[in-house]
DNA sequence: CCATCTAGTCAGATAGGCTGACGACCGTCA
DNA sequence: TGACGGTCGTCAGCCTATCTGACTAGATGG
């Protein structure tokens, strides 16, 4: 976060194009399949949802946000009919967020739109510098993610 | 933004990860060293001002913000006494967003910080690994930056 | 069976972002 | 040279995302 266009950018910001376009690309890809109700925020703590449902507090923690934040937006997905909660059988106080049948569309179209993307990369990167690239995130992720 | 942990995520994810470990230093950094009234989103815009000053209009485009919202957070930044407007000498509609004093000193630190975190994970993947992952990134961002 | 921890909720505040409408100024073409 | 469409920045009003702090209900270990 600090080129001005030109010379040599830091690979943090490097790293926050692709991003983008990808948010960019699943968000239009979504909204033209008529899921148009959900919003980024949502989105983002949709993605961590793992397959047998997820706690809140874990959502929260994953995505780095307080625990009201990942509430309020559950709420909203849960509304519109994505997820839902269920009560976590293991515990009384917790409840599991679980993808609803809804979800699962979305999940399949962002999955294909995923692919799509990523093949556009590999025609303009080639085979081998895109596994390198992947090789090196992967890499990375082990010392910029918290959570992994 | 899809996949629960484990197997292979998408390259748009693994993308974040970096980024996000980069503006939490720099805003970290940045708050340790007295300058703490500056906000993220106001980051995002400073960080494009050019050398000899950027247009409103600019700034919120490569930001991918409105005029009015980018207005808003250069009034913050001007007021804290990180930038300053002056008359576009070209034309007398617009006025140029330049660095003030103030700012230069952020934009030092953070040039520092940058090169700190860039050295680490240098460390970790090795000389010849981050020299690939920059070239496949600057090589992607022709495909996925609309302000090239 | 009490002390304490954890999962989630409620209330209120703030920042960041949008759309829409607008006045001032620019450039161009008749 | 003057009128017109486009651009630069601004004002007003609104919604969404996010936070801090205080709270309830269930869990857990002595």
């Amino acid at each position: 976060m600090t080129d001005p266009a030109g010379g040599r950018q830091n690979l943090g910001l490097l790293c926050f194009y692709p991003h983008r376009a990808v948010e960019a690309r699943l968000f239009a890809a979504l909204a033209a399949a008529g899921f148009d109700d959900i919003t980024l925020a949502q989105g983002r703590i949709a993605a961590r949802i793992g397959p047998g449902g997820t706690r809140l507090t874990d959502l929260a923690a994953q995505a780095l946000v307080t625990k009201q934040t990942a509430n309020h937006l559950v709420d909203q997905l849960e509304r519109a009919g994505y997820v839902r909660r269920v009560p976590d059988p293991t515990d009384g106080r917790a409840r599991l967020v679980q993808i609803a049948p809804r979800g699962e569309q979305v999940v399949a179209l962002a999955r294909r739109v995923e692919a799509e993307v990523e093949a556009e990369w590999t025609a303009h990167l080639g085979e081998e510098a895109t596994a390198q690239l992947r090789a090196a995130l992967e890499r990375l992720r082990e010392v910029t993610d918290p959570y992994r």
